[in-house]
DNA sequence: AGATGATCCTGTATGC
DNA sequence: TGCATACAGGATCATC
């Protein structure tokens, strides 16, 4: 599952790859993963335009264009590959977009699930810089944001980036109930955590992922920050976590699954102290977190 | 208003 | 052995 790491991975792949390349031919086989314009739109006004760079917010790979300049966003989902391949090698099932380029390279985008979305933007369209906080502190109450398009334009901080703080958890997290993993995978408190990194971060503050948020002390928000910020970089620099179908803008696989500590480690002895990694239900997704590390959810 | 549940989709794993 | 069902999950929408 493509969260922060592995977008952030796929990123830099084609920041590489694709600079300077120029798109001659763009074939929808799916219309329904072209999220936003109608899809002739989106192919016709691609065709002709040449990449610049690969930015991302979130979960969302931003793969900017000119002339416009213009913004093809990428939204992975739970299954989506975005490769650079030479049209000669075996095209992976499920594939739905093809870009042709110039240099007579495709850039493919496959999708066993079809889950994830691509769309179009023109850069002025899109919100400048870091959308989440607004900036003013203690902003509390209601956030006047109307509802958008969808959720790139409203998304938290990135966790990786000053702005997100334990004053800004303890500030989402306030007179909640919710259990403190709800609070995390919410993309408008911060951009790119899953599942996966969700209880990797818990366990390594040490948190039960149960916990009502709003009764979690400023000690555990900073260590909780802090972990957040740990396990995202560990798996930046290992490139991702791979189960499945995740592999990078080369098509290769990430290196970080074996360095996890609980996701997918159920009934294995935890790393820190020994005892079973235990896995439950939290917010309706599978949890996997150490019972004597992670201590009591209630209280 | 905040929280929960259904929905999308299909490969893989489990159950009988 | 084979078929049927459950399960996985990010984000959105409808419904408490």
């Amino acid at each position: 599952m493509p969260e922060l790491p592995e977008v952030e991975t796929v990123r830099r792949t084609l920041d590489d790859d694709l600079a300077g390349a120029r798109i001659t031919r763009v074939e929808v086989r799916s219309r329904d993963v072209i999220g936003h314009p109608d899809v002739d739109t989106f192919a016709a006004e691609l065709a002709g335009a040449r990449f610049t760079g690969a930015g991302r917010r979130g979960k969302y790979l931003l793969l900017r264009l000119v002339p416009g300049p213009l913004v093809l966003v990428v939204h992975l989902r739970m299954t989506g590959r975005l490769v650079l391949a030479d049209p000669a090698d075996p095209e992976p099932p499920h594939t739905h977009v093809i870009f042709a380029l110039a240099d007579g390279r495709h850039l493919r985008y496959a999708d066993v699930r079809r889950f994830g979305r691509l769309y179009l933007y023109a850069a002025a369209e899109l919100p400048a810089g870091v959308v989440g906080p607004a900036g003013a502190g203690g902003a509390t109450g209601a956030s006047q944001a109307p509802r958008l398009p969808h959720g790139l334009f409203n998304l938290g901080p990135e966790p990786l980036g000053a702005a997100f703080t334990s004053r800004w958890l303890a500030d989402r997290c306030r007179g909640r109930r919710a259990p403190i993993k709800t609070v995390l995978l919410d993309q408008r408190v911060v951009a790119g955590l899953g599942n996966i990194y969700v209880d990797e971060a818990l366990f390594r503050a040490r948190v039960h992922p149960a916990r009502p948020a709003g009764e979690l002390g400023p000690q555990e928000l900073r260590r909780l920050v802090r972990a957040v910020r740990a396990v995202l970089r560990e798996a930046v620099e290992r490139r991702g976590t791979t189960f499945a179908d995740y592999v990078d803008g080369r098509g290769r696989p990430g290196g970080m699954r074996p360095h996890l500590a609980v996701y997918g480690r159920a009934g294995e002895p935890c790393r820190r102290c020994r005892a079973a990694v235990a896995r439950m239900r939290v917010a309706g997704r599978g949890t996997h977190f150490c019972p004597r590390c992670q201590g009591d959810p209630g209280v």
